[in-house]
DNA sequence: TATGAATGAGGTTTCATTCAT
DNA sequence: GATGAATGAAACCTCATTCAT
């Protein structure tokens, strides 16, 4: 029987390489030293590369979701809410950075298949946000002219450009704190840059 | 001589198949037949394929400097540059397809060399957008706690991510108009998602 | 103990996915899941794939011979013999339409290996061709400058090709019967083409 | 402009290097080498290892089809036009034993594409023979219950089989000469093999 | 300067065969 | 004996780049 076991290695290995060297610098055999299995043993666990790339997007999106969901639902306040699924996705990200590199660098390299895509697991993760963005138009708390669905792309636009900073081999000083930054972000979705800080 | 024409021709060209197709499905030949120039001839005005895509980047993005420095020349109040600058972004993107392509899925497909290159014409571009954050505090009209290099990750991946939607081959109805969009993010970014619309 | 049956099993499906997709594009699993075993019980039964092929011409052009022995014996007329050997050998054809391609697709597929199993049961299949010719020759019903290694392949080649008109997935309306075949071919064979039919 | 002396040499190269190896077992380097080209270089020319298979067909059935034609155009008695016919085909086989290979041995390798091809080319070989026959008939030269359709696979099946025992690398001491041969078919196809010898 | 035919390295994928269970 | 997951060699084909014209 193939083993749950060994697909997760393909796994782990395939968003490692990805991550360093893309998705189309990444060569097959990489991902198979990576996993330490045979270059066809991939085939029997996935279709083609393409399909390792969605597979592995949709695992960890999949898992984000997981957590995140679980750490709202304790919550009521939308505002914190929104301060909870920033703080977590930038520590994910930052904790992660394979997976924060194969979402901005490989989110985008196709085009097609990916917005295809996107309408299942990671349409999932951005609804999310738009739910808090609802809810506290409904609890008064969220002005009623924010476009939901605007506003989640603004935020995870943010959010996404904001953890390339950690990316792997970036050389620049960027010292800012998952802290700093979490704070810098919610501030400015909830009060603006003109408002005065709470 | 190195026609300059040629050289024209070639980046449109460029830009355009490389909107379509991205950059690593993109074939010198489908440029050289875009651009109607044989294919050893591209090799006379670029050193390979890379440096294609960083002409095409250079040369839009420096259109954009310039047109968005001029309109910001005539105005003083940092909160209508900042409204400025979201808007002619969008307007750009929405405008020329190829270009928003360009920038959200090339720019993020290699890495190293790409970030390299930011220093560059790019970072000039991101920079504008902390320069009206630092005059605006200075002019007591943003909040000083506002982090201008972050900020102006934060306003630019948020520009970004929203002007995908209008991706050439996006079937999903996002009939947001630039001007919906832009009054959305500008007053997102001025007053946030909880203070009162002016 | 290796079961006879699974034996069996294994040529009779390796006759249909050889009939069906030819030798080379056959896979071994394609096989085994024909016969409804596991890739790895093949090779419990045959050294490799090409043993799969010889296997199977010699199963079947065997039982062919023994059919054919027993028609044969029967008769003592040379000429009846010729006319029952071309007859037997169409309706056997037609009837199992996997085997005639199995013939004349895979027997010409491989050279060497191919040419040097045809010393076994193969040209013991052609020479009772010969051997009616010969058997002829001395009762004098045929003509004595035939040379029965000529003919027998003169004999066969015309079979085998006609048999190639009823191939499974022949569009073309080949109406011609058994019986309107085997008699033109045994008149040919008899009396040429310029003599008066009998 | 690609130029048409390289297509002449890869066709030659595998027409050779099909029949030392057969179709599948040819590697398209091992064309490429012996055409001493690049392997790129023959997808200039042919879309697929396939289409070299079906171009090296074409070609060669097409240049027999010239010189029968030619010959049998100087002849009047059908009588003498099947043996012209037969004692060409043999010729040519006897001569390019590569053709000869290619033909029986690729021939039959794929089914549905070479079926397809066959209404082309090829057929208007088989179809040189029928016409023979008809003609024939019309004279009264030959029997007016031969079907020219299966006649001419008889007799092309005949001399398929037969100029095998010239294959390359035919180690059975098969001497036949051209002459004997041909003398045999032909008179075999005349007179059956009853009657008298003319 | 321009061409486009030629190159050849390199990657994805297939599949016969093996072997641990 | 039977299984089928794992192997890994090998091949077709692509395409960026070169270079003779």
């Amino acid at each position: 029987m193939k083993s749950i076991d060994k697909h997760r290695k393909i796994i782990r290995a395939a968003t490692k390489v990805f991550a360093k060297k893309g998705f189309f610098n990444a060569r097959i055999s990489d991902i198979a030293k990576e996993a330490k299995v045979a270059d066809g043993t991939i085939y029997l666990y996935f279709k083609n590369k393409f399909d390792i790339l969605i597979s592995v997007f949709e695992q960890e999106i999949g898992k984000l979701i997981g957590q995140i969901t679980l750490l709202l639902n304790k919550e009521d306040d939308p505002k914190v809410k929104l301060e909870i699924f920033i703080t977590k996705h930038l520590e994910e990200m930052k904790k992660n950075r394979n997976l924060a590199e194969v979402i901005h660098i490989e989110l985008r390299q196709t085009n097609k298949l990916i917005r295809e895509y996107r309408k299942n697991n990671f349409s999932q993760y951005l609804n999310i946000l738009s739910s808090i963005i609802i809810e506290g138009q409904e609890k008064k708390v969220f002005r009623n002219d924010i476009v939901p669905d605007l506003a989640k792309q603004i935020i995870f636009g943010s959010l996404d450009e904001i953890s390339r900073i950690w990316g792997p081999s970036n050389d620049i000083d960027q010292d800012f704190t998952v802290e700093e930054v979490s704070a810098q972000l919610t501030s400015i979705f909830q009060q603006g840059v003109m408002g005065q800080p709470e």
